[in-house]
DNA sequence: CTAATAAACTTAAACGATTAAGCGGAGGCG
DNA sequence: CGCCTCCGCTTAATCGTTTAAGTTTATTAG
């Protein structure tokens, strides 16, 4: 490969000269600087990324961790919209991405080391664990963290803004007369918690009444346990007219539990999605959910955490609230 | 951070003791290389990759192309499904993989020089145009590359057979009673191309005549333009009995096309897609599909290519043909 | 007893870049 | 004229590892 060295010995130059030159260093002439641009052009030159980072110990790459204990994680079109909007912010200022995960061949490491191994500038931390003791080391370490929908003291944090999300939708579905309401949430998360509040606060508010075994606790990105869960609040004496699921992806559980029973969406039972992914909009019915910008989550989360990187000192490390919508699709129907 | 040289002085040997004694070197004494790998414990040392790389060239980092000029990419499960096992593949070889994109920052490089810039050991491209001039450059330099269905002339493929895949399904199709089938093909790529000779290879053998306005070019992963095509194949004098389309995921807009003709399937019309990704399983009906062997497709390719890089001389590079198998769901019905 | 061999290290150069410090010459100033 | 400044460049050290070649000491062979 052709290195500064081969550069330096075609222009006369040393190889200091090359390496200011291409830098934009103040102190080059501008005979000498568009000789070696040119140059540099003509035999193809590319930096080797490895030896800059070894000398500045800069590597321009984040590392992107997302742990789903469930599943791939990538799998699902929550996490590879915010991925893609990461990579390409990342990208945009001439990062690229390394994702974290523990164990490198046969070696088991951690998080953090496999950050250090690879040097990464800084992290974007998405995950439904965050209490995991590898990803606590991760955020209590020196290096630059981003988490998404997570807020650690002292760290930046994207966060959409669940307890108004699920305002919404319960205010929405309340309009529409629904007042016998069950709602399967996620794991116990800072997620959940929020969505919870916003839930009991918005009944209250509302004067809606539900019953303790309306609210159960099913599992994210997953249509198996929704199915089964929906399954058991539909034999029930008394069903609830409207379920709100934990994310789009396994409402459509819920929406096959629905049909097996026999019964149909929106005519007989409403069924109400969380996050708005591209999924949703495809099916049919379309979904009534909680649009998350994704987009701006993971480009946020990134943008954020390269002004931390570049900027230190400046940079201001607190949360950022993303606004999301509502999404009115036809899976709620009006009542009475 | 600490590196060799902390260890080497904590150990009162020479940088190179150390640095042979992690690596497993034979001329090591037994008894200073397990002083030195416990002190390298203690201390927490993790080797520096780009120091390593640097002097090895060999960087432990396997590029991924992915190229879908219509949408994200990695928004898709196909691709999300096979970037996991790419990585998981990888993670288990000590691999950590990059995404290889044109332009960092503000300049634009080319794939190629995306990839000598951060030296990776090989590249793994699974684009919907191969014949884009970029990756043809990518395919002929001296890289280690394995594609993901296309094939390319002394080089690593992987591949799922598209050809046995539709003649299964059209097979399947035919038994049911379907005589009247449609097919919305994708862009016109070595995927779209082994579809097509399956499709009209398995209708001649079963004596079936399809007219040319039932074949139709759609958009793969483009639920909307499949919406589009499936209205106009609704509307003809003559309506087909079966659709099939490019992909799982852009089924889904023909089956909201369908209902949006007041149609149902599989009653008034089938469905077949294309993948067998996870959203074919949960949507109702489920989808009559070709399952193809994603898992098997992302390891496989990694796989052959780490081989590749670890053994040069010997790794053969030829195709690997990934089965698949048919997925049957509800979306096709008897008739007659 | 000497010489060859082996074992267990060390030395030192190299990978490709960055950057502080130095240096020669031109021009300006008193 | 002598001194200072500034420009434009070079020197040389350094980042953390690897590795070919050399060195020391002990062991074995002849």
């Amino acid at each position: 490969m052709v290195s500064l060295k081969d550069i330096a010995q075609r222009c006369g130059v040393s190889t200091a000269t090359v390496s200011k030159a291409l830098n934009g260093q103040p102190d080059i002439g501008e005979e000498t600087r568009s000789r070696i641009l040119r140059i540099a052009d003509e035999l193809g030159y590319m930096a080797n990324a490895s030896a800059r980072a070894l000398k500045t110990k800069r590597s321009y790459n984040i590392g992107v961790l997302f742990v789903d204990p469930m599943h791939g994680g990538l799998a699902h079109e929550f996490f590879s919209t915010v991925l893609d909007s990461i990579r390409s912010e990342a990208e945009g200022h001439g990062y690229d991405i390394t994702f974290i995960n523990q164990g490198l061949g046969q070696r088991e490491i951690s998080y953090l080391q496999h950050c250090r191994y690879r040097g990464v500038d800084g992290v974007v931390i998405a995950s439904v664990d965050f209490t995991d003791h590898m990803v606590t080391e991760l955020v209590q370490s020196d290096l630059p963290v981003a988490t998404i929908d997570h807020v650690f003291n002292d760290r930046i944090a994207v966060l959409s803004d669940n307890l108004k999300g699920m305002d919404a939708l319960v205010r929405f579905v309340a309009a529409k007369g629904h007042r016998k309401i069950a709602l399967i949430h996620g794991e116990d998360t800072s997620v959940t918690a929020g969505r919870l509040t916003g839930f009991h606060r918005a009944c209250e508010e509302l004067g809606i009444q539900i019953p303790d075994k309306w609210i159960r606790q099913g599992v994210f990105h997953d249509p198996k346990s929704c199915y089964a869960i929906t399954r058991e609040l539909l034999e029930g004496p008394e069903r609830p007219t409207c379920i709100f699921f934990p994310d789009d992806y396994s409402c459509i559980g819920g929406l096959n539990a629905i049909h097996d029973a026999g019964l149909r969406v929106p005519a007989d039972i409403s069924a109400v999605g969380y996050d708005g992914i591209p999924l949703s909009r495809i099916v049919s019915p379309v979904l009534t959910t909680w649009r998350q910008d994704t987009e701006a989550l993971g480009s946020l989360a990134a943008a954020r955490l390269i002004e931390q990187i570049e900027h230190p000192r400046t940079a201001i490390l607190d949360r950022v609230i993303v606004e999301g919508r509502l999404q009115e699709g036809g899976s709620v129907r009006q009542i009475c």
